[in-house]
DNA sequence: TCTGGGGTCCTAGGACCC
DNA sequence: TCTGGGGTCCTAGGACCC
C-alpha cells in the first residue's frame, strides 16, 4: 500500500502558524513580484480566486473581500517542508519526498499495519495529527495500492476527515466512478480534453479504455495511469532522490532593465544559485544557455528574446569561471535599446565531479578553486545565504523581485523568531509540567 | 506501382507535475 | 502600469552509420 501525504494548502498553512489572525479568513500568497495568486486558502477557494490569476485583475475583488494577500516567503515555506518531511520519516524510511508539499510512504514493508482497511486508516490519523501536533501544518493522507489511486484518495481525503483508504475492490470503483478524469495525475488539460472528446469522462470509464488504443493516444505514460488506477503498480517509490539533469534559474524584474551591468548583476545571482546546487548534489555542466526577453504581454513595446548555448570546454560547477562564461554569452546576445524583463541561465549535461576531464589547455588551479568553493558554501550554509558572495552580482538591485507583503524568515533567522508573551496565569503551569 | 534492413544519436515539440 | 519559477518524460523525425 501506498499513502500520499499532501499538506493543505502549504503556503497559507505555513504562513498561518506564525500569524493565528490569519485562521479562518481568505488568504492568498503571491507568485514572484507579487504577480499571481498561486496559493489560496479554502476560504479563497470559496469566493472563487482561481489558481494562477494575475494579482492585477482581482486587486480590487480582494481588497473588497477582505482578502489577505502575502508575498511567497520561499524560505519560510522550504524550512516548514523539511520539518514536515522530517516527521513523516520518523514513521518510515521508504519515503519518496515527491514535491516541497508531497510526499509518499511506502506502507507495504511495515508489516503490522497490513492491508486491514481500519488499521491502515488509524495510521493514517496518527500521522495525520503527529504532523500537525509538531510543526503545525495540517495534511491530508490517501492510502491505496498504487500511486494514482493515492492520489484521488488523497483528493477525497480533504472532503470528509483529512484520511481516506481505498482499498477494496468496490470503493475504489465507487469512488473512480465520482472522479473527474481531468483531475487523474498525469491527466493535464490537452489529455482531458480529447478524453472528454471521445466521452470519457470519469476515471472509472478511463480505467476501462482499451490499452491500445489508450498507448496510441496518450503514449506509454497514459497506459500506465490506467493500470495504476486498475490497481496495478506501474510507478515505483523513488527513495533516493535522483540527481537533476539540469539546473536553471530565471526570474521577472521588479523593474524592466535596460543597462547591460543591471541584467548582468541580476545573471550572476542566478548563476551563483545554480552552481550551489551544481556543487550540492556533487555535479559538473558541460552546456551552459543564457537568454534574455522583454516582456511578451508588453504589445506597444519593441519585442526581443535571444539565447545562446556554449559547450563548457571543462566541465565545471565554479561559480567565478561561470560567471566569466555568463558575461561573455550575455554581452553577445545583448542589444541595446529593450527594456527588458528576464535573464535567465541554464546548465545541462551534467556528470559527477568526480569524473572530471581536464582539458590540456586549462590554465586554472583547480584543486585551489575546489577549496575556495567548499569553504564560500560552508560560510553561506553556516551563515545564511548571500553572507558571501561574487563582486559580479554587485551591490544595485534596481532589477530586484517586488515582495511588497513580505512576512518574516520565523524559523531560519534569529532576528525574526518570535517573542511570546507568556500569560501569569500560564507560567506557574508551565513550570509545574 | 515498385525503391533493403537495422541500428544510434540528437533535437524540437508537446505533454505533464508542483 | 501590473501576468511565476523550476523541473521531467516521451515521441517523431532527421542525420548518420554499416
Amino acid at each position: 500500500m501506498v499513502a500520499l501525504v499532501d499538506c493543505n494548502n502549504f503556503y497559507v498553512s505555513c504562513e498561518r502558524v506564525f500569524n493565528p489572525k490569519l485562521e479562518k479568513r481568505p488568504v492568498v500568497v503571491l507568485s514572484n513580484n507579487d504577480g499571481c495568486i498561486i496559493a489560496r486558502s479554502e476560504e479563497a477557494k470559496a469566493l472563487g480566486i482561481p489558481m494562477g490569476a494575475p494579482l492585477f485583475q482581482f486587486k480590487e475583488f480582494l481588497i473588497k473581500n477582505n482578502v489577505v494577500a502575502l508575498s511567497s516567503n520561499y524560505t519560510l515555506y522550504g524550512d516548514m517542508s523539511e520539518r514536515v518531511m522530517n516527521t513523516l520519516a520518523k514513521f518510515t524510511q521508504n519515503i519518496e519526498i515527491y514535491s516541497i508539499d508531497e510526499a509518499f510512504l511506502d506502507l507495504s514493508r511495515l508489516a503490522f499495519v497490513g492491508n486491514d482497511t481500519q488499521k491502515l486508516y488509524e495510521y493514517g490519523m496518527n500521522i495525520r495529527n503527529t504532523v500537525l501536533k509538531w510543526t503545525g501544518i495540517p495534511v491530508s493522507i490517501g492510502i491505496a495500492p498504487t500511486k494514482v489511486l493515492s492520489k484521488v484518495a488523497s483528493k477525497k481525503a480533504k472532503k470528509s476527515s483529512g484520511v481516506c483508504v481505498l482499498n477494496e475492490q468496490d470503493t475504489i470503483k465507487e469512488a473512480l466512478s465520482n472522479f473527474d478524469v481531468e483531475d487523474i495525475w498525469g491527466i493535464g488539460k490537452a489529455y482531458s480534453k480529447f478524453l472528454k472528446r471521445h466521452h470519457i469522462n470519469t476515471a472509472l470509464e478511463f480505467a476501462n479504455a482499451p490499452d491500445q488504443w489508450v498507448q496510441k493516444h496518450l503514449t506509454i505514460v497514459g497506459l500506465r495511469i490506467v493500470k495504476e488506477l486498475r490497481g496495478e503498480k506501474c510507478i515505483s517509490i523513488d527513495e533516493e532522490p535522483t540527481p537533476r539533469k539540469s539546473v536553471c534559474s530565471q526570474k521577472s524584474f521588479g523593474e524592466p532593465q535596460s543597462d547591460f551591468f543591471a541584467l548582468y548583476n541580476a545573471l550572476s545571482t542566478y548563476i551563483d544559485s545554480c552552481a550551489m546546487k551544481l556543487r550540492n548534489q556533487g555535479s559538473v555542466a558541460n552546456i551552459m544557455g543564457v537568454w534574455v526577453a522583454t516582456n511578451p504581454f508588453n504589445l506597444s513595446e519593441p519585442q526581443y528574446f535571444q539565447s545562446k548555448f556554449i559547450n563548457l570546454p571543462v566541465p565545471t560547477n565554479f561559480t567565478g569561471e561561470l560567471l566569466r562564461y555568463g558575461f561573455a554569452l550575455l554581452k553577445d546576445i545583448y542589444r541595446e535599446g529593450y527594456r527588458y524583463k528576464r535573464v535567465g541561465v541554464l546548465f545541462s549535461g551534467l556528470a559527477p565531479d568526480n569524473t572530471l576531464q581536464y582539458n590540456l589547455f586549462d590554465n586554472l588551479h583547480r584543486d585551489k578553486l575546489l577549496r575556495v568553493m567548499e569553504a564560500y558554501d560552508a560560510l553561506n550554509r553556516k551563515y545564511g545565504k548571500g553572507t558571501i558572495k561574487f563582486s559580479a552580482q554587485g551591490t544595485d538591485y534596481g532589477w530586484k523581485m517586488k515582495q511588497e507583503h513580505l512576512t518574516e524568515h520565523f524559523t531560519t533567522s534569529w532576528e525574526n523568531i518570535l517573542t511570546i508573551q507568556l500569560d501569569k496565569q500560564v507560567l506557574p503551569k508551565l513550570k509545574e509540567k
